[in-house]
DNA sequence: ACAAAGAGTATTGTATACAAATACCGCAGG
DNA sequence: CCTGCGGTATTTGTATACAATACTCTTTGT
């Protein structure tokens, strides 16, 4: 991670998701370039990967600009994000193996410890989950597959909403990775698919519920 | 398309899909520069954009190389265009308008045209059948799903053997179109969802059967 | 008042030079 | 014959200058 594209990389899409650049920001490179401290050239680079990863857009004149995620853009990915997590599920429970599993386990028990303190540590909690899903989906063994989940895992205002989770959504999230696990150990394909499709399609949900309370604290203050 | 980079990302595309930069070629940003005669700040452009097409590779040191597409990447892919495609039509048949269905019954009239000649013009086929697919991804309304299928379309090895489908296989496209045809006018989401994911798989064992007369072909040949 | 035109500014595109990293090749030693 | 080690040649990474393009705001004509 030293090269100096990646660094812009990492720093304009860390800008992005914390809201530092909010959507429809112009992106021009020069200023990135100074605010990163590298030149355009690195700065040109890492554009162009945050806008396949969609984190980024460019008008039909090139200049690019924060991507402005709707709502129903977040329902798009996350009916996308079902369907081909679903997939992967199903295969890596076909594929898997005692060390894979092992690797799974690991991750749901720290993301188990993490929730299960006095005050929820969401910070932990986004880790494990990321190498929860990440060892299913080393399993599935398909580049494709996890190349296109990728551009759908990291969403900005997901990542922003997520520390407003109850705690409530949180144990659903560990007791279905709990059902995962379950279905993994018994190589059953179809039933880890079910759940997986399950699991992203409630994660949506508690999104959304957390998105609107957000949104209505929102409206409240800006009446005040 | 009169851009530098632009024209360089079409000019190794095509060498790539036509074979004349056969797999496991190392893509040198000097010689390739020189090659389509713009500097090397294009080309390094277009070959960050091929690699995310995964038609070209990179190894942990940065050095570029012609994607190698093993039978089984081949396999993977089909795996993953029948999900998406099954998605896309079942989406495109719930948001069906009466406009969209007309472009999508004018592309397979062109293509039913260009099977019904003499001699099937594959050229032909191949347009109205790119046509015919990507009037039904702009009706199932979601900017991700055609990002993520527009890396699994193009692929060098399909491309390459399409030229020797039988005229059986193309008259099945074409009937099997003429099915989703009659499921979109119907409105029939999970009919359009399970002809287009048979279409895909199909076309996928024709690809085989191809390839494999194919590599056999070359194996007598080489043995003379 | 409004629209079109145009100058000036901002932004992106391309070429090139140089620096850094890596691969290749030959050679010495086991 | 294989292995490890330098040194050289290739190749990639970055910065920068300049060209081309798009945007903005003012001016001018109707």
């Amino acid at each position: 991670m030293s090269r100096a594209s990646d660094r812009a990389y990492e720093a304009i899409r860390s800008m992005i998701l914390s809201g530092e650049l909010p959507a429809g920001a112009q992106l021009a490179e020069e200023a990135l370039a100074e605010r990163c401290g590298v030149s355009r050239t690195p700065v040109r680079e890492a554009l162009r990967r945050l806008e396949s990863d969609l984190l980024v857009t460019r008008t039909d004149t090139q200049r690019s600009f924060v991507a402005d995620w709707s709502i129903d853009d977040v329902a798009d990915a996350f009916e996308l994000r079902a369907l081909l997590e679903g997939k992967a599920a199903r295969r890596a429970a076909e594929r898997m193996t005692d060390a894979a599993l092992a690797r799974i386990r690991d991750a749901n028990r720290r993301l188990g410890d993490a929730i299960r303190r006095p005050v929820p540590d969401v910070t932990v909690f986004l880790d494990a989950n990321r190498d929860f899903h990440a060892a299913i989906l080393d399993v599935a063994g398909s580049r494709r597959l996890a190349a296109l989940l990728a551009t759908l895992i990291e969403q900005p205002v997901v990542w922003r909403t997520a520390h407003h989770y109850g705690r409530e959504a949180l144990n659903r999230s560990y007791g279905e990775h709990e059902e995962l696990i379950a279905a993994f150990a018994r190589r059953d394909g179809p039933w880890a698919e079910a759940i997986m499709t399950g699991h992203i399609l409630r994660a949506y949900h508690a999104y959304a519920d957390a998105h609107r309370g957000l949104a209505e604290r929102d409206q409240r203050e800006a009446a005040e």
